[in-house]
DNA sequence: AGGCTTCAGTGAATGATATTCACTATTGCC
DNA sequence: GGCAATAGTGAATATCATTCACTGAAGCCT
């Protein structure tokens, strides 16, 4: 027999959950106080642990919500009917658009969540071997195809791609420009054809 | 007229810091307390804030010490005379080493300096600026001796590498077993050539 | 209607712990 | 032997995350 509806609880939770989202992107996870984020969503500190186990508890939730969302368009880019260069470069434009549109999300990911001693084995890490493993479908049709070499390492890719935009687009997290479409074409071609210099008699 | 002397002084802040080392290698930034550091030690806690302005000094120090260690072999690997490939790799094999063998102070790093919010324009980020240019040394005389394409963005391969390698020693930082000399050749190899499949009639 | 049970909600108390600062001890110099 | 100067101390302070004993409102039963 619950004391208040489950639409009313829903709504409470939604709101301290954007108190929270607003106030880790403002101040960043350490500098905000579950004193700042209960005052905010209009409540006592003690009911932000009614809905959430803890203060962590409440960031996992926030970037749950970040993922899920990012998600449905890698999706939609795998899936598509394309060539593997089309497909990989849409994917990795995207990737860094989030880096460039939720700068805050993936900042509190990557300085908190990611590093945290309990990342190992957690649901986020689910989320993130879901999303990166969105890659790894469109290398596998990629091969499939004989677009790509069949001898590569899958992983290996994997962490080239989403290690060098995360390098790239820290420069963007913390409020410098970048270049989108010129970071994604760069990184296509250079994964695709490799730095080397053509070796006299190489090419048409 | 200081009261002891410089070495008294010196030895005095060698044993704060290894005391830190040790205590931040064992337990991490935020689980460590100065109470903590200064009992190892064998100082009372007020001791260590005048050897160290505050906790993250403390940190900053231990890893500079880290820094200054790992540049040695990097600067003697790029100032080798040998191909652009081979300098690369070992640059790679010894990076990748650094995770291995001081993966403390790389979890250290990465978790709790680069991420802060002082980071950016503080000594250590020129310290990583420092360790980061020595590969596009490499790069340069590479490109000088033809070997390697003119028209490459180095700061993108940059961080295709620190990047990439980063994501993948993830794992070798968080205990788990990690093949250096594979992930060094099979990274130079896929920078070298690319990961499409050769057209028909290409190669010799 | 009136009493009863169950929770949502509260906010003061608790426990850690970084940092400060008023004080003490020691050293080298005159 | 006395006196600067400063190394060294550790209790006090401030700031939170988290807990918990309590309050009050909503539905249920008689």
């Amino acid at each position: 027999m619950p004391v208040i509806s489950a639409s009313k609880m829903q709504d409470r939770r939604d709101s301290i959950l954007a108190a929270a989202r607003a106030a880790f992107a403002q101040a960043g996870f350490e500098r905000t106080s579950i004193a700042d984020i209960a005052r905010a969503a209009g409540v006592s500190d003690g009911l932000v642990y009614r809905y959430f186990a803890n203060k962590r508890d409440l960031l996992n939730a926030v970037l749950t919500e970040f993922y899920e969302r990012t998600m449905v368009d890698l999706d939609a880019i795998a899936e598509r009917e394309a060539p593997f260069r089309t497909k990989l470069h849409d994917l990795i434009h995207r990737h860094i658009e989030a880096f460039v549109v939720e700068a805050d999300a993936c900042r509190l990911f990557i300085a908190e969540v990611r590093t945290a001693a309990d990342y190992q084995g957690s649901a986020i890490q689910q989320l993130n071997r879901r999303y990166t493993s969105i890659l790894v479908r469109i290398i596998d049709a990629g091969i499939a195809a004989g677009e790509v070499r069949a001898d590569i390492d899958k992983r290996l890719i994997r962490d080239v791609i989403f290690g060098a935009v995360e390098h790239r687009a820290w420069a963007a997290v913390n409020g410098r420009a970048l270049d989108m479409e010129a970071t994604s074409r760069g990184l296509v071609d250079l994964l695709c054809h490799g730095l080397m210099a053509p070796a006299a008699g190489d090419g048409p």
